[in-house]
DNA sequence: GTCTATACACCGATAGAC
DNA sequence: GTCTATCGGTGTATAGAC
């Protein structure tokens, strides 16, 4: 977390240039993959020298973790956002199926299997995201009583699951049962979350 | 699909050196990852010089379609194989929660994203697995009317999905309502598949 | 803060000998 | 079939000047 490891001079976190290089590597990640991630394409798309950025971060992997943690706490940001609004599943549903960027996030799968700090960062990112999620179904649940049986961190977990395979598919050209699969969630959605918000039965 | 492109003298395909560099690539894929998966990398894995996967393949793309080829053929395989027993839909899922090597699969979705002609190879193997489940599925249905109101091939793609997401998060150390869906899916089991084959009414 | 310059390793792909 | 040798390029990371 703190940084310590060379004894290079660095950079100050948070500034311009510093931004402006984590917005080159999400980009670099989600146009050209994890492949073209590297010191020179940063620098070349922000238009400094490479050297710059070993000045701004330690090493790569620095870039890449704290890539990760703005695309995080972005994504958190937006479902705690819709988590507050009249009808919370379905803005949560929305956002998944709509944002989801099924490219960068296949992107940074890989890499995290590789690399044990941003492991560390997704692991803790799914956590949070699933429980927002979880607080939400259950509120909604304990509203509409025998809508679902189903526990709220397993619902959890099917939506977000869902959520992923589909856009991945999609963003694929894939879409074998995808018709199928977005009617049971609007059917779900559609009982626990009816027109009126707060009149269960319009 | 044919091989020409170079004025390259090429060997022979399927031949043992062939085979023992896709072996190669594919393990350098699962415990390297795709950044280490190189020509030199290979040759080292299977005890020759760089030169002769040269010899072999034509381009580093093809040596990551073949090795997906080989994965892919593999799996399909394992899934006619699970189709054809007394309880199809279980040995599918056992299958598919079991054999999901999370990692590899991860590092094909994102070698996918910038390889059209593994994303084609990806495509067909999606389409051609969900179809065998989706005829397993529909039969097991058919043997038990009633037992739910979900169609064939939305079915395959959740158990799909579910699959995907719970050995990937497993794979991390995540387990948040795990417990939740693995019980759903046994429920469902339970339902459609009960312990004496034919014997819907126990 | 930003640069030039540089060390050193590894990459894909090829030519052509044996 | 398998090799040595090699091209031109890219990668991480650093030293130190301005």
């Amino acid at each position: 977390m703190t940084r310590a490891a060379t004894n290079r001079r660095m950079g100050p976190v948070g500034s311009a240039n510093w931004q402006a290089m984590l917005d080159a590597a999400e980009a670099t990640l989600r146009e050209e993959g994890y492949g073209a991630l590297t010191s020179r394409r940063i620098a070349e798309r922000v238009g400094v020298k490479q050297r710059l950025v070993y000045y701004y971060f330690q090493t790569m992997e620095e870039v890449i973790v704290e890539t990760w943690r703005g695309c995080a706490s972005r994504e958190l940001d937006r479902l705690h956002d819709m988590a507050s609004r009249p009808r919370p599943l379905r803005e949560l549903w929305d956002l998944c199926i709509a944002t989801h960027d099924s490219r960068l996030i296949s992107e940074f799968m890989a890499l995290s299997n590789r690399s044990e700090g941003l492991r560390a960062e997704v692991i803790a990112f799914i956590e949070e995201a699933r429980a927002i999620q979880e607080e939400a179904i259950a509120a909604a649940l304990a509203r509409t009583p025998g809508a679902c049986d189903i526990a709220p961190d397993g619902l959890a977990l099917l939506a977000s699951s869902l959520a992923l395979s589909v856009t991945r598919e999609a963003a694929l050209g894939v879409d074998v049962g995808h018709g199928a699969v977005l009617a049971l969630v609007e059917h779900f959605l559609a009982q626990v979350e009816p027109e009126a918000p707060g009149a269960n039965a319009p």
